[in-house]
Order: structure tokens, then C-alpha cells, then sequence
DNA sequence: AAATAAAATCAAAAATTTTTGATTTAACGG
DNA sequence: CCGTTAAATCAAAAATTTTTGATTTTATTT
């Protein structure tokens, strides 16, 4: 058992409070940039902040792609956690994680991937 | 020759000034998110941030990595105008684009991806 | 219990991106 | 001009991601 908490961690350049590596930070990014990095998922992300809650099939008609294809698409973003799901019977509602889009992208991109209320 | 300004354009939702369409913005961000959207370039971002201008072959040591491989991932960073390059004779020095990274990505990644006096 | 409907999952094919090692280009110094 | 060095480019192989259509899962309705 510890006796006393360290003032310092010596093992992550003095500084007091752990960081994650940066290999881990970098891993945690690339995923949700990966998220990001597709137009089909950009165009959902942009629907999705207009309707504040949409299924999959009023989705599937909007954007006109295939059902699994969304499907897909959506769980790459759910994955990254850049939107959630909340499911009612047999229909899953997704919504834009706007909290996380906000420690993510700057204000400029407010417009297109968050809520609509907010320019 | 234009008479005069139109005060609308109705071929774009009636804003007034004209924007460009949701589709080639889509792409241009996708771009942006594809340099973005891969470990070794936030790694050679972070260092870059670091350095305020290293050539390739620097970046070579640093990083742990064949030169054809990392020309690849720069030009990729490059051509998505994350970063920029000046060539001095048969040098090439990188220096992250500071603006591009303000205008993309929330100030919380701020000490990732800026120059380091920034935090 | 059977029929229906929404959405997730799956496996194979297609498409795209990344890696690799070799070659080329361009600039410099002797 | 020749040798050297930095960096870009190239083509083939390898790896990863996306698409597609079928199937499965889960919940609802009759």
C-alpha cells in the first residue's frame, strides 16, 4: 500500500498529474479523424445536427444510401463517438455529441456539424 | 456587363452573399480530415509544431522513418494546406500552417497541434 | 404463433490508401 | 564535369476501408 502520493511523476517528464502518451493520445484522435475523414459521413453529421434526432430510415431517405450502408457509416461515427444512439422499440435514434464536436473542431465549423441553434 | 449588384440570390437559398455549395465544402473538410486522420502525420504534426521548421531529413531521425515514406505522408499534410514548405537549396523546411489548424480545430487542441508557445 | 418492419451484422468483392525499395530530379562542392 | 546529398516520384505489393446484397436479430402487430 502507498504511503504518500508523489509529488511528481518521474517517469512522464515531471509533470504531477499523469498524462496519457502521446502514442494513446495520437491513436484517440486518428480514430475520431477518421470519423471525420469521409464526405457520406459528413453530409450524415450535417442532417443529423438540422434534425436533433433522426432513425435510420428517415436518414436513409435523405441522404438516398442503402440501409446497412448507413448503418455502417453510422457506427464509424457512434464508434468515435461523434454522435449517440438511443434506441426506442425497433428503431434506433441518433443524435449529434455535441459536446464532443466542441473539444474536436473549432467554432468556425459550427455551422455545419453542430446543432443548428447555434449560428 | 452587370447593371447592377442583386441584392439576392435565389438560386441559394435566398442568402445574399453567395455560398458555396454544402457538396464541395464537404470535400474540402473530407481533405482535410483524410491528412488528418492517421497517427504518423498527427506524430509529424506534433513535432513540427515543435520545431518551427525542420527538413526532412531531420524529421527522418526523429520520427523513425524511411525518407520515400515520409515525403509521402508530408506531401499528403501539404496538398490538405496543413503545413507549409520553403525550399532552400536542395532543403526542404516544413513549418505547421498555424491559420488552417485555428480555423479546423478547437482550441483544446491547442498543445497537440500549434506551435508551442501557444500553451 | 406468424407476419412485418427496423436496424445490425456478415462475408465477399471492389476501391482506396499505405508501404517499400528503386529511380529520378535538383542543387551543391570539389 | 563528376560525385554527393536531399527530397520527390514511381510502380508494385500489402494493408485497410468501403460497398453490396443477403442474412440475422429484435421488437411490434395481428
Amino acid at each position: 500500500m502507498e504511503k504518500f502520493i508523489p509529488l511528481t511523476d518521474l517517469t512522464n517528464n515531471s509533470k504531477a498529474i499523469k498524462e496519457p502518451p502521446l502514442q494513446s493520445t495520437f491513436e484517440k484522435y486518428e480514430k475520431k479523424f477518421k470519423a471525420l475523414a469521409d464526405q457520406k459521413r459528413l453530409h450524415i453529421l450535417n442532417l443529423l445536427c438540422q434534425q436533433d434526432s433522426s432513425c435510420v430510415c428517415d436518414l436513409s431517405e435523405l441522404i438516398d444510401m442503402p440501409q446497412s450502408k448507413l448503418s455502417y457509416h453510422l457506427k464509424i461515427l457512434l464508434d468515435a463517438n461523434l454522435i449517440q444512439k438511443e434506441t426506442k422499440g425497433t428503431w434506433s435514434y441518433y443524435t449529434v455529441n455535441t459536446e464532443e464536436i466542441n473539444h474536436l473542431l473549432s467554432p468556425e465549423l459550427c455551422c455545419l456539424f453542430r446543432p443548428s441553434n447555434c449560428c
